[in-house]
DNA sequence: ACCTGTTCTCAGGAAACTTTCAGGCTGTGA
DNA sequence: TCACAGCCTGAAAGTTTCCTGAGAACAGGT
């Protein structure tokens, strides 16, 4: 996708009360080139947000001082206009949030994958529409691969392919990273849920469910840097 | 949520004294394209009506100071000339509302699905004419699909279908969609109602009972994306 | 009150997907 | 060239997601 650093990188807010979550995140936002700052609590929330002026906001619903909703409605009454990514625990609280998803709202339960993350937070910026950037559409694409976020389609060569989330899920945190070498440390953390406590050698097989859907054409895209990780590119003719 | 403020854009007035209600309603229609403004009581909505001539008004029946039928009469005396969409709870109200909406106006009982209401007042939009502006038909087709807002009939290959009401709001919903993969959340949150508490298994059976009508014709129209959602789309060739 | 069509819950089973594991292969450094 | 760590991949076990039928609950009309 060869992401050109934006002249004016979008402005990022994260509000989560575990600093382990919040740096977690706020680490992979600027890695994807966010401007990210972060705040505790929703008091530290409003403060920042004054003149921070994000363009969305990473929200837990739960904090320790206001919930999550409150803290969006006094940003928003304060005139900043930005879009929210809510976070929420798997437990009775989804319903609470499901109807903010239709103003452009959007939410996610804990735990997730970051790619995950940063995916609905793209398209929740394409969405509330800070349209003086230049907006990526959904499609992506490297050589002679297409992905489509919106109909979650792959292509190699024009012909589709059929692939599982997580396989999908890998491809895009491939591409996203085209032509860079990404460790089996970063692939784990990136593309499955932060928690997952099982071995690297889950890569290795999803790289190897990959090349039998994505390689079987010609030529091979992903490569393997022994010792390092692996690297989607075009080999050198 | 930004919206800039599109040349075209329809103008919309909501007024409701609930801020939960008035709030998702509002951004519901800023999502679809409308230039929406609030108003919390009759006199704001009078203030507000003034100056932003709204082409059409969803009214809350039950206002702290007037009823939503004096506002609708002021602001028309006043020579705004729109259409209103009434809002009631489900009680003994309804019938008295069933008789004062006349002429191109509607109303819907509360809860209600946002769809639902976005449907509503495009058609009173449409019969209440601002024919300056471009309005799309009543019929909605995708391959050989037919659906008609107005009459609520649907035909598949010219053949009529007996949906119930859920299925019609679910089937449109895909329609709308078509082609892109719409997740069974997104689906509750715009196809229910906004106050229900079920879990999504409900999607499920909906989709199978909308495959058992819609799908037992050649091609199969409907898709599931594993792990991620639906899909209305006509197979690869 | 009864019938009818509709909505919603639930649970079993099928299928797809994820994860683990182990044996074999390969590149690299000694 | 050998040995070994690193990598690949098939197979099987484990888990999740989805589909569908059956029936309870409900509403509207007669």
């Amino acid at each position: 996708m060869t992401t050109t650093p934006e002249k004016t990188a979008q402005r990022i807010l994260v509000v989560d009360d575990e600093p382990s979550i919040s740096e977690l995140i706020s680490t992979s936002l600027r890695f994807v080139g966010f401007d990210v700052r972060t705040a505790a609590n929703g008091a530290e929330a409003l403060r920042v947000a004054e003149d921070f002026k994000p363009h969305a906001m990473v929200l837990d619903v739960m904090l320790p001082d206001l919930d999550g909703f409150e803290v969006c409605k006094k940003i928003r009454n304060e005139g900043v206009d930005t879009g929210v990514l809510f976070l929420t625990a798997k437990d009775g609280m989804e319903d609470k949030v499901k109807g903010l998803t239709l103003g452009g709202d959007d939410y996610m339960t804990k735990p997730f994958s970051l790619e995950e993350l940063v995916a609905r937070l793209r398209a929740l910026l394409r969405r509330t529409g800070v349209d003086h950037i230049k907006i990526d559409d959904e499609k992506m694409r490297f050589a002679d691969l297409e992905l489509d976020e919106a109909t979650h389609e792959v292509r190699r060569a024009g012909q589709m392919l059929d692939l599982s989330p997580t396989e999908f899920a890998l491809l895009r945190y491939l591409i996203i990273n085209a032509d860079r070498v990404v460790s089996k440390a970063q692939i784990l953390d990136h593309v499955w849920q932060y928690d997952f406590r099982g071995d690297m050698g889950i890569v290795e097989t999803y790289i190897s469910y990959l090349r039998k859907k994505v390689d079987s054409f010609d030529p091979p895209l992903i490569h393997t840097v022994r010792g390092v990780g692996y690297r989607l590119r075009m080999p050198p003719k």
